[in-house]
Order: C-alpha cells, then sequence, then structure tokens
DNA sequence: CTCCTTTGTGGAATCGATTCCAAAACGACC
DNA sequence: GGTCGTTTTGGAATCGATTCCACAAAGGAG
C-alpha cells in the first residue's frame, strides 16, 4: 500500500485537487460538504501531505537547526529549550543537531541551511573561523548564541562575559583573595573574554594574576580535576582560584578538598553558569547565572525577523544580564 | 539574486540538466569535459541543489530523527553520540529534538516521520501509549532505545534494567544491607523493571523493602533530595538505598551527609547509568553502567534494516550487557 | 569502409502539493 | 426569467532535481 496523494483524496471525495489542497490549508473558499468529503477521505486512506512536496512549492519548510558542539551542557540545554518554546509559539519546529567539534560535520549540517533543508539557524559554539561565520550570515539566516564570533552582518545574544567574569573575579578579591589563580579555557572565545575580565579585576585591585591555566581540549570534570592538580603544585598556593565553569570547578574544589585543603578556608573557588553542578557540588559554587532560556528565546526571535524581513533583521551583538550567585564556595 | 537553479547551472555550463544532474551525482558516465564545465557553472553560481526537490523526487532525506524528553542527560546524550556517529557512516544525518513530555509535541515531531520530512525515527522516551508505538512500528521504520514499550512488532535496544537492578540491590545486600529502601520512578517503564528487580533481589535474600519512595514528576537532584528527606523521617532508618539514577543518588547522598550521617557508613547508596554525576559525587557512586554509546549504534543500524529491507526487519527487544561499577558509596 | 558496441548527451516526464485563473453554481433582486 | 454579484470549484501550471529513453558521437573489429 504505497502513500496516498492529494489526487488519491481527490478522487476518493469525488472533488478536485484544489479543493483537497484548500481544505488542508484551511482557505474559507470551501463549502462545508466539501470539506466533510475531504475530511472523510483523508480519514479512510490515513492521507498525510508530503512534506518535501509542500516545501518544494512553498520554498519554506518551517524547521530550524540549532548547532552546538555537544548537547550534554546544562547551558545548552537550556537555551534551545528557549529557542524551541519561542519557535513552536511561531509554528517552526526546531531540530538540534551536535558538531563534536568536527568542522566537515558542521558544514554538512551547515548546508541544510544553504540546501534549504531548513529555514534557519542558530550557531552555538560555531568550530568555523570568524570569516566563514561572517560570510555565511550576510545572505543566510543565521544568528549566534553564547558564543559570538566578531562578525558584523551576524547576530548574537549572550551575557557580557568579559564583565560577567570581572564580577565574580571581583567578589573572589573583595572576599579575601589575594593570590588569585584562574582555570579557563582559550579555545572558545567567551572564555577569552572570561579570562580578560578577570585579568582586569585583578589589575584594578592592584594585583597580578599568580596563575593562569588553560586546556585546549576538552572543559569538563577531568579537566577540572587535572588542571587544579597542576595548581597545587605551583607556589605560591593561591588562595582564591576563577574557573570558567561550574563543571570545571566542581572538579576543581573536588581536587582541592582531596589534597586536604578546604574550600573556601584554604582556596575559595568560583564557577561560572549557575547549573545544577553549582548546587550538587559540596561546598555549594559561588557563580554567574546566565538568562540561558531567555537566551534562546531572543536567539528565536532574531532569527525570525531575520528569516521574514528581507533586509531590516538585526545585527550585531545583544548582551542579556547576568546575575552574580554567592554560595558557599566563596569566604562570606 | 534568487536561488540558482539545476536549469540555470545548465544554462552556464553549456550542457543539459540531464548532465548537470549526473555530475552531481557522481554517475560514471560524464565526460571529463562536461564534469569540468558543469563544475566551474556550480562555483561561479554558487549552487546547491534544493533538498526538497531532491528529496520528493527519490522519495527518501537521508536524514532520521531521534526523540527524547530531555536533552540533559549523560545516557541519553551517549546515546544519541552513538547513533549519530553510526548513521553518519552510513550518510544519514541525525537530528535531535526534545519533547519536553508534551504529546503533542511528540505528535507533531513523530508527524515528521509520516510526512516524509525524515525517513526514520529512535524514540528515547516515548510520551505515547504503548498501542500507539505498536501501531506506528507496524507501518513506520522506528526502533526504541533505553525505554522500551511492551510492543512485539517494533524494535528495541537496551539494558536488562530488571536484571541490572537485581544485580546491584544484592551487592548492597552481600555488603551489609538489612534495611533496604528504593528511591524510583513509575512514570518510565525502565523504572518499574528497576523496581522489579529490586523487590526481587530483597525477596530473594529473605528480606522485604522497608521503603519504597518513588516520583511522579522530574528525577533529577532535587527530587533525589526531597524523597531522600522524606526518607529520613522515616523509621526504621534504612540502611541500603538503590536509586533509580546517579542524578538522584547524588541528591540522597547529598542529603544523607547533611543530615550528619555517613555514607556508606550509616547508610549505604547506590545509582544507575554511571554517568558523570556518579564520580562528582563524594562519596563516588557506586553504579550500573549501560552502554549507550553502543546501544545508538546499534539502534541505527537496526533502524537502517527497517528502512531498506522491506520486511525482513529486526523486531522485539536486544538487551546489551550492562556492568556494576563499584565505587565509595557501598560498603566495600 | 561498414557495422557494432560503448560512451555521453539532450530533453521530456515525473515526483506531489499549491496556487492561479477561468468557469460553474448559487442566490438575491428586480 | 434574466442579470449581477458572490461563493465555490476544476484543472492546468508550477516548484527544482532526477531519471529514463532515444539518439549522437566516438571507438574498435572485421
Amino acid at each position: 500500500m504505497a502513500r496516498a496523494t492529494v489526487q488519491d483524496v481527490a478522487r476518493t471525495a469525488g472533488v478536485s485537487v484544489g479543493t483537497v489542497s484548500r481544505v488542508l490549508n484551511g482557505s474559507p473558499a470551501v463549502s462545508e460538504s466539501s470539506k466533510a468529503k475531504v475530511a472523510a477521505a483523508i480519514r479512510q486512506l490515513n492521507y498525510r501531505p508530503l512534506a518535501s512536496a509542500r516545501d518544494l512549492r512553498r520554498d519554506r519548510t518551517m524547521r530550524i537547526l540549532a548547532l552546538a558542539k555537544n548537547l550534554y551542557s546544562p547551558v545548552i540545554s537550556e537555551v534551545f529549550r528557549g529557542a524551541g518554546d519561542a519557535a513552536a509559539l511561531s509554528g517552526y519546529v526546531t531540530l538540534i543537531a551536535p558538531t563534536a567539534g568536527d568542522r566537515e560535520r558542521e558544514q554538512q549540517l551547515v548546508d541544510m541551511l544553504r540546501n534549504g533543508s531548513v529555514d534557519g539557524l542558530i550557531m552555538f559554539s560555531p568550530t568555523m573561523p570568524d570569516e566563514d561565520v561572517e560570510e555565511m550570515a550576510e545572505q543566510l539566516s543565521v544568528v549566534q548564541v553564547c558564543e559570538i564570533a566578531d562578525a558584523e552582518a551576524a547576530f548574537g545574544v549572550s551575557i557580557d562575559d568579559r564583565q560577567a567574569a570581572f564580577d565574580i573575579t571581583r567578589h573572589l578579591i573583595r572576599t579575601g583573595g589575594r593570590r588569585m589563580a584562574m582555570i579557563g579555557t582559550r579555545v572558545a572565545r567567551s572564555g577569552r573574554l572570561r579570562e580578560e575580565g578577570f585579568r582586569r579585576a585583578v589589575a584594578e585591585a592592584g594585583l597580578s594574576p599568580d596563575h593562569m591555566l588553560f586546556t585546549d581540549g576538552d572543559f569538563d570534570f577531568h579537566a577540572g580535576r587535572r588542571l587544579a592538580r597542576e595548581l597545587l603544585g605551583l607556589r605560591p598556593l593561591p588562595d582564591a582560584v576563577f574557573c570558567g565553569s561550574d563543571t570545571v570547578a566542581a572538579g576543581c574544589v573536588r581536587e582541592i578538598t582531596d589534597a586536604g585543603l578546604r574550600v573556601p578556608g584554604d582556596i575559595a573557588v568560583a564557577g561560572f553558569d549557575d547549573s545544577i553542578q553549582a548546587e550538587m557540588c559540596v561546598p555549594e559554587l559561588t557563580t554567574i547565572r546566565q538568562p540561558a532560556y531567555a537566551m534562546g528565546q531572543l536567539a528565536f526571535e532574531a532569527l525570525l525577523a531575520r528569516m521574514t524581513e528581507p533586509e531590516g533583521y538585526r545585527r550585531g551583538r545583544t548582551f542579556l544580564p547576568h546575575e552574580l550567585v554567592v554560595r558557599d564556595s566563596t569566604n562570606g
């Protein structure tokens, strides 16, 4: 039993294909009797309009794609939840795909926008160089979220990473931090901005950073432990560490605790993101809250504007406010 | 500048549309000179074949969809990584969509299979009733993973949840557990199977369960804390608790520790999944390792068979071996 | 040089839903 | 009953890539 087509429905209902299509799309100019006949035929044949045929004719898919390196991140999943909810309100389906940081796979997914498989694209952490993002943004419906390339043509939503890192570092200093260390990443742009914010806050307090440790690879719990272990071997021992994410901070806290030192007594630790990891950690982490859900919503709204208005869409970046969340991993 | 079509490319290259298409699809019967001319025209016009037109004609999309309630779960993301990698090897793109446990949104996503937006579907935790899964599986390319409905026609990959729960409960008893408690969920089928395994192991040891606590809603860190708090108010106080996930177990451990009791000294705690949470917890959790990546791979392979072979596909369920991982949250 | 095979090419038909245009059906009103 | 709107309908054209068929060109064998 092959798939039923609009022709089959028309024949069964005793009307024309035009009428069937009009019923399907809720056109007002259809008599009640036709509507009923068509509805009956559709049910009888278990008919569904074929997406590719509809998309071809209409020249849009009502689908968008959201790209990220990986899915297992509280911030990413929350951002995509916000974007997905906002998209649903406008009748769009949001699909998500991980790139695994692989250029080729990312390219393949971006091609889905180029070849019309989806109408728009939300990029979380592009692996491609900034110039490519810029070029894409000029011709295609793309917005960025959290990780924003320096691209004039593109729109992006994020917090002010530099300011946020500045704020939390200042908090570390205010609560007694003098020998300042940072564990971060330079792979992501946000990581570099956080480094800047950290350095600025330290300098402003008349101090200088004692230790800066970075990873080029994963930025997870194990990386946090590894770098913290390294840190504990250095002198002078820091009394405050700013970590680029909660997960890394949790690894750092764990390593410090295992070494017999106390957090925050001996070393204060600050995280970033205010994910569930911050609450799971003992002691609970002082961190920066990102309005991830709202960022996702805003990203979709900007994307919608880009998709529907040919030219008058928003460009540049928008910052959403972050918030310092003080918990027990820093001195009160 | 509107999108270039195959016609435009043909005109620019001075060949026919047939030849362009043959070049695009790597047909061998094309001269080198035509190949070069077409390639040049494609580059010049920045041409990409339109997906909907191609899909319509070919009657397949080379895309599959993976559904789950939410994305922020180590098991889910690992399963989908396995499925995605396997799919990529066969030239398929894997798209992921969260249902948020919403029937309507789930239906909308399942419709993407019905209307040919994708060629196949991997379902993680269906919200729909088993009968619907069964009915879908009969006519459509669907496989299930981890959470498997009792559906004859469908294929599913998972571990043997009952046996795994049995194994870890037996370990709790072997290492001194007498007053046995469980914190679980009955919303998911796997949760019910784990309950069965727990009960069986307890009964087999000549004991009977002291406390069984379940949540109908979220099954996360906070739920773990809430149920553990409740548990600590009950008498007799348990000396061993089996939790249905690592995240819940982490919440449970946290609540017990905060109450001034020791894990595992006063109360032993076991988790499930061997996610990163098991390692982040203090003490690290004894748990059950699920071969999530392999489950994803296998799920895709079964799906591929279902999509390509009209009838001779696999049915029923396949169990992959689990593994008891002993750490510090249970007595040595 | 002819005949036959191979290799390459052009172009029309096709996939299935939508949409536009023209025409039919239906009322209402005189 | 005829005229003039207003609904409603039928059906052809369309979207863009693929594929099949027929035919042309090139090469090889005799």
